[in-house]
RNA sequence: GGGCGGUUAGCUCAGUUGGGAGAGCAUCUCGUUUACACCGAGAGGGUCGGGGGUUCGAGCCCCUCACCGCCCA
């Protein structure tokens, strides 16, 4: 006898691995089966398994599972991520808490090699994590991106990139993260709006030269009149005016026209050494914005720089690589002088001679950034050179307000890194950067062309977007724990680019070489993931067999980070025969984001986390993963709350005892079984319903309708097969007909199988547990054969099986409502009813009699005394209640049911008798509205009838 | 500012060729009959965000407004 529940804690881990032993989880070597395969994102090998990829794995698992069933050769390839910055960060943190020498102390090598220790020792937790959740990977092919394979791959693209022209070097202004002192790509950039400050200032006109200010309104008419000696320029970022190269105003911007040309003074540093810039025109300041005037920093600002480059304005770098303010290179006063020359028409240096001037006076050098804006501000301000204005007057002032420095409060869009939450600076450095505008041409054709299909389509409009506006992806970090860059360099600067030193040397003509610190963006191998793993760029049979991938499974927050990146990728690098480039995957399925139960994104400092790994512990693995399922519903977010896994546990629980059913009564699938020679019409039914089933759950789960796939078999499970064929079969177990039995028993052993393997890919282990326990199998249910039911359609056995159900809940709802146990026996008479119903209660009498609790039923061709009545088609069935029958209550019920057949038959009435209704619909839904309206006119006179005859009772 | 999505029962959400509004949970009533109280039976509950349009017919298509969320600048 089987337990009353399944055990998840028990259970799981023995499971588990029983299918990892048998090679269950890798791709069957069978030629004839459909290869297909899925790459796991790869979790960053210091990942915790969190809610979004317990989500994400059970997706991949659950279409995994399913594709195993049908035969295919399936590889879900593992691995995980060598996440460059959060792995360092990891361990730096961890040398600073053992008070251990820092990583500058321990030098490149030590401490990449303290990394590798860590990875060996605490790396990939998540995979052992994944695997509580039941995840069928081959382990056995479990890569990391930084092995010895994927890093071949890595050196291989981007030495041949960089032949191709589409890997280059240069100084270019990029997204600087002071905390890890290393570049960022735009993606890992945050703008967020945070309250920021305007200053106004007055950078004064060389040599005291003044000029007509003049302001007009929408109208033209003049508002101000001023002569002025300045230019005032309005910045939410002070300390970046040491390094300005000019002064940019509209070309239309009358106001400024007459000192365009002019030089004005930058109104801080020493004043023996002001700098002076030009002011000049450009269609970047928005005349309407602070004072029209905009100061152009080029190496501090993405604006600025574009302007700087237009116009030739110098880019004089303020900042080192923490952002505090340069303290390195000659005196202020010298690098003042050289920038002076330029301002006033020297040739522009070399972009080195220009990196090298230090703008930064010595009162400034040293200074944090942030530390350096306060005492700008200061300084300017006291100097009188800060725009002032003068409050209003308040009431009750005993003196007229003071003019004070004018400072707007207002919202700024400010960067953030997304791992160090520090502000980002732009900076003006040299970095690697791969040509993405040229690699994203055949990986926008490919989406346009179909030959990768979103799902839900809808995001092929944001990757569209994203691609069609791609920026140069700035490859190359300032870290040490990744590929380190295949660039070697002379002592003149020159770059040679191999796969190997030896090589580099050979091309340089056998001198000395530097390797390029430099490592590559974590996203560059992540990349090449879909072919790297198969052993790209060796040819082997996995490439062969499963390039393209079959699908990817993947959150949207990551299609610019990766599913981009490996289109660019894959399709520049992976060619057929005939050399036409071939797509990563064929699909990709997007999947949305967990919230917890209130919509709130889940996040640590909120204290809303869901621990995926402590419902598993609570519930049990099958019902995290079958919440999740079930919910996944194409383009809505997740709402994730235990009394959902609760509830779906408790399916485990019904499924569980269901089998326990079917084992009490001795329910078996005999040799030989065939399910379309069946006589009982309950066990037809069922059949036809089990095809339907499996044919909802097949076209949810190729569509990628998760959610539709698993309500389907949970309505099947529950609300079909428990709910009614197995109270069905009851009585039939314990009835005289001995075939009948037996045949109940074996289609009912045989349902459950099917049961068990519909459910099988969204919750393994119960449904495994169940497959072993309900009979001796040759096989594990991981590799079960999926089921193939044709030919079990009955409309006949449907109709007569839906008409029981109706009477049955009909004699339960006049049950109810006419407050009489539900236990409590009666008996039923059938009026009216024809020789077809007759035969159909005498085909079912003992299921009838049992699920209705009906102690006799008879047929008559007039209602008893004081029944109570319900109409089923054409047949009214009377329950004769004398002397417990309360009539009121039942004339009121009759009453309302009366005027809501009214109310339908009013509507279709309407319907029908609107000409253009019948004219332009389509016959079948005509003669259906007909159809119902016959049924309901037919019933209302039955039930009219029965109010009759209670008024004259 | 640009783009995307959402608004359906108290709550969370389904609802794909436009043809009688659904599920789970919650609530109320009743219940221990061959599995299951992690259960069973029954019931109540919706002007499908507002307005307009197309259509014989709109939760679904079009326009518009409002509010909410996300992404990008």
């Amino acid at each position: 006898m089987m337990e009353k529940t399944f055990n998840p804690a028990q259970a799981e881990t023995r499971i588990y691995d029983a299918w990892e032993q048998s090679g269950a989880f890798q791709p069957k070597d069978d030629p004839n089966a459909k290869p297909f395969c899925i790459v796991i994102p790869p979790p960053n090998v210091t990942g915790r398994l969190h809610i979004g990829h317990a989500l994400n794995n059970t997706l991949q698992d659950v279409l995994s599972r399913y594709k195993r069933m049908l035969g295919d050769s399936v590889l879900w390839q593992p691995g995980t991520d060598h996440a460059g910055i959060a792995t360092q960060m990891v361990v730096e943190r961890q040398l600073a808490a053992n008070q251990e020498p820092s990583r500058r102390d321990m030098g490149r090598e030590k401490f990449v090699e303290r990394v590798w220790e860590w990875k060996e020792e605490s790396g990939g937790m998540i995979l052992q994590q994944l695997r509580r959740l039941g995840t069928s990977c081959d382990w056995s092919r479990e890569r990391f991106t930084l092995d010895e394979g994927l890093s071949e791959a890595v050196l291989k693209v981007f030495v041949e990139l960089y032949k191709q022209g589409l890997m280059y070097r240069g100084k270019r202004l990029v997204n600087w993260d002071p905390k890890f002192e290393t570049a960022i790509s735009d993606l890992e950039v945050e703008n967020i709006e945070v309250d920021g400050h305007m200053w106004h200032f007055k950078y004064p006109l060389a040599g005291g030269k003044t000029y007509t200010y003049v302001e007009k309104d929408e109208d033209g008419n003049v508002t101000l009149t001023e002569e002025r000696d300045y230019i005032s320029i309005a910045t939410t970022r002070p300390e970046t005016m040491l390094g300005d190269g000019a002064v940019a105003v509209h070309p239309d911007d009358e106001r400024y026209a007459p000192i365009v040309g002019e030089l004005c003074e930058i109104p801080v540093g020493p004043k023996e050494h002001r700098r002076l810039i030009p002011i000049i025109t450009d269609e970047y300041p928005d005349p309407e914005f602070g004072s029209g005037a905009v100061k152009i920093t080029g190496a501090h600002d993405f604006n600025d720089y574009e302007v700087a480059k237009r116009n030739n304005i110098p880019l004089y770098r303020l900042m080192d690589t923490q952002a505090a303010m340069r303290a390195d290179g000659p005196s202020y006063d010298e690098c003042a002088t050289k920038a002076q020359a330029i301002a006033r028409g020297a040739d522009l240096p070399s972009e080195a001679e220009v990196d090298a001037i230090n703008l930064v006076p010595e009162d400034y050098r040293g200074l944090d950034r942030f530390e350096a804006r306060e005492k700008i501000i200061a300084d300017i301000t006291a100097e009188g050179l800060a725009v002032m204005v003068t409050p209003e007057a308040k009431d009750g002032d005993e003196e007229a307000p003071q003019p004070i420095p004018l400072v707007e409060n207002k919202k700024i869009q400010q960067p953030f890194g997304d791992r160090s939450n520090v502000v980002i600076e732009p900076m003006l450095t040299d970095q690697w950067f791969a040509n993405a505008g040229e690699l994203a041409k055949e990986a926008i054709a490919a989406v346009e062309d179909g030959r990768t299909t979103f799902h839900p389509k809808n995001w092929e409009k944001t990757y569209f977007e994203w691609m069609r506006n791609i920026q140069p992806w700035c490859v190359s970090r300032q870290l040490w724990w990744g590929h380190q860059i295949p660039a070697w360099y002379d002592d003149e600067g020159n770059v040679y680019v191999a796969e190997s030193e030896e090589e580099a040397i050979a091309q340089s003509g056998g001198k000395s070489l530097t390797r390029d610190p430099d490592v590559l963006d974590t996203w560059f191998s992540s990349a090449l993931w879909p072919f790297s793993t198969l052993g790209w760029p060796d040819k082997t049979p996995e490439v062969a067999k499963f390039y393209p991938n079959t699908v990817l499974i993947t959150a949207f927050d990551i299609i610019f980070f990766w599913v981009a990146r490996m289109m660019m990728q894959g399709l520049h690098f992976m060619k057929d025969e005939d050399g036409k480039p071939q797509v990563p995957f064929k699909d990709v399925y997007i999947h949305a984001l967990v919230r917890d139960e209130k919509g709130q994104k889940m996040s640590k400092s909120k204290g809303n986390v869901i621990d995926p790994l402590e419902l598993v512990d609570e519930y049990g693995a099958d019902a995290v993963r079958f919440t999740l399922a079930v919910q996944a519903g194409q383009g809505r977010d997740i709402r994730m709350s235990t009394q959902r896994v609760e509830g779906y546990r408790n399916f485990g629980t019904k499924l569980w005892n269901a089998a326990r059913f079917c084992e009490m009564n001795e329910c078996a699938v005999p040799a030989g079984f065939d399910p379309s020679s069946v006589t009982q019409t309950v066990n037809k039914w069922i059949l036809a319903e089990a095809q339907s089933t499996v044919a909802a759950v097949n076209k949810g789960l190729d569509e990628y309708r998760f959610n539709e796939a698993a309500a389907a078999a949970y309505r099947f499970v529950w609300n079909i097969f428990c709910d009614w064929h197995l109270e069905f079969a009851k009585p039939l177990f314990g009835g005289e007909d001995a075939a009948a039995k037996a045949e109940t028993q074996a289609t009912t052993a045989y349902v459950l199988d099917i049961a068990l393997k519909i459910l099988h890919p969204f919750m393994p282990f119960v449904t495994e547990a169940l497959w072993a326990e309900t009979a001796r199998r040759d096989t594990q249910l991981i590799v079960a054969d999926w089921p193939q039911l044709d030919g079990l359609a009955n409309a006949d056995a449907e109709a007569e099986m839906s008409w029981l159900i109706d009477v049955i809940t009909n004699i339960r709802s006049l049950k109810a409502e006419m407050n009489i146990a539900p236990g409590k026996p009666l008996n039923a008479v059938l009026v009216g009813a024809s020789q077809d119903i007759l035969d159909r209660v005498e085909r079912n009498r003992p299921l009838l009699a049992r699920m209705a609790r009906l102690e006799e039923i008879s047929a008559s061709d007039s209602v008893p005394p004081a029944s109570a009545q319900t109409v089923v088609g054409e047949t009214v069935i009377a329950l004769p209640l004398d002397g417990v029958i309360d009539l009121d209550a039942e004339r009121d019920r009759l009453a309302k049911e009366l005027k809501k057949l009214d109310g339908e038959i009013m509507r279709l009435e309407k319907k029908l008798g609107n000409a253009k209704f019948v004219a332009n619909a389509p016959e079948e839904v005509v003669a259906g509205e007909k159809a119902k309206l016959a049924d309901y006119t037919a019933q209302k006179t039955k039930v009219s009838e029965a109010l009759g005859r209670l008024e004259t009772a």
